[in-house]
DNA sequence: AGATATTTGTTCGTATGTATT
DNA sequence: TAATACATACGAACAAATATC
């Protein structure tokens, strides 16, 4: 792979790296890239645009302008990542048996931590979808706002990894093509059972019982898989 | 962001999506792009580098060449994460409350589904870092080789989501800063316990034991993150 | 508020490199 | 070997965005 541009785009990833560049250190303008690669405009704008596509860096026009580093936003990073999954064919099952394991977890995890605020933006995530249904498009927005109690959780959660993880497996049941299907059909069942363990989660974090806590998220993944493996598997028979 | 070259290579690559296209297909021809999209081919040129930067297509020059879809390459897609974990500030603790989570899970789930083969990768995975140490630089190199032994692990999942999620725990294990550290210093119970715990594990896959797979990588882990707590403590008050 | 200067973004034409036939 | 088809690199002129006065 001896292309240029990649070549000038790694030297710059490594310029950040070791002078220990941090958010908001802007790099040298394009001019001056031109001139000390000794490339054309092109080039140069190629290299630095391969940096822009990973999240790398942001470019500004105007006075003081330019190229600058930048944290990657979280919402970047899992549609990066998500696209290494798109031709990998994942099932209800491969997601869940992480699900599985992570969501007690985190939610044990925040057990005790959370201040009067973080409660209440639980809360509000569970009320968000006890709302009655009207139409056919209201009953696809449930199943996600479903998703929604989870996701606070994993926003409240302190372990960048593990809230990152369990958002790209909330991500997977939002996106996929599949978890799209299943979740545009009227689902009582998950809906009840739903709503019942994000109560019992709420007031279990509430009270601070953290053995509690991990053994409701438990028994909550249990339940959620086995409606959606169920799910799956009439899709699955619908479709041949 | 009204950036015609990001909006270009966000249209290509909902075609992608949208008329299924696999790795090996390959999109229309810069000229015609360019006659596409009626842009300069310098834009065009900056569109296909970004879905170059994401891993979703990779370019040939020549007759016949052009840009084709590709599956994204494992490797790549871990250093893409990685740049989001970058500025994060991870530590022992995140990283192993994953691994003692997700480790024990992945052993346990290839119980039973190993041939002659695998146990084999799994054998000399073990054997490779039984070897005496000679040098300093040795040393460090011994601490990666325990790794190995997970990541035999991880490949032979057959769960792409759980796989790569221990990569790249693995990954972060090797390549961050800290832990580099960590890893250079000689740490002879590190090696005893993690060589004794990875033989154990082995009997037990042959012996498809689920559950003692299971209870011996949750031990593991407990160990192996204990200890390098410790390790972290120690380099944190040295520096001060 | 408006003119100006600065910096990235786009255009276009040309030349070079590389793999196929 | 030569011809062809394609990406890659070059460079100068122009457009658009934005900070400053």
């Amino acid at each position: 792979m001896g292309k240029r541009s990649d070549a000038i785009a790694s030297e710059i990833k490594s310029w950040i790296v070791e002078q220990n560049l941090t958010p908001g250190h802007h790099l040298p303008q394009e001019k001056d890239l031109i001139e000390y690669f000794s490339s054309a405009k092109s080039t140069v704008r190629e290299a630095i645009k391969v940096l822009q596509a990973q999240g790398l860096v942001t470019t500004r026009t105007g006075p003081g302008g330019g190229a600058f580093v930048t944290e990657i936003p979280q919402e970047k990073a899992l549609s990066l990542l998500s696209n290494y999954f798109y031709f990998k064919d994942l099932s209800i099952k491969d997601i869940y048996q992480l699900r599985r394991q992570l969501e007690p977890e985190m939610a044990a995890s925040l057990c005790g931590n959370l201040d009067a605020h973080d409660l209440e933006r639980l809360k509000t995530a569970i009320t968000i979808y006890s709302s009655p249904i009207a139409t056919q498009e209201e009953e696809y927005q449930q199943r996600l706002n479903e998703l929604v109690f989870h996701e606070v959780l994993a926003d409240l959660n302190p372990n960048p990894l593990l809230s990152f993880v369990c958002r790209f497996l909330l991500s997977l049941l939002k996106n996929l093509d599949f978890c799209h299907k299943i979740y545009q059909k009227p689902n009582p069942e998950l809906f009840d059972t739903g709503r019942y363990y994000q109560m019992a989660l709420y007031d279990a974090l509430v009270m601070k019982d953290r053995d509690k806590v991990r053994h409701l998220m438990q028994k909550h993944m249990l339940a959620a898989e086995k409606i959606m493996l169920e799910r799956e598997r009439e899709l699955k028979s619908n479709l041949q």
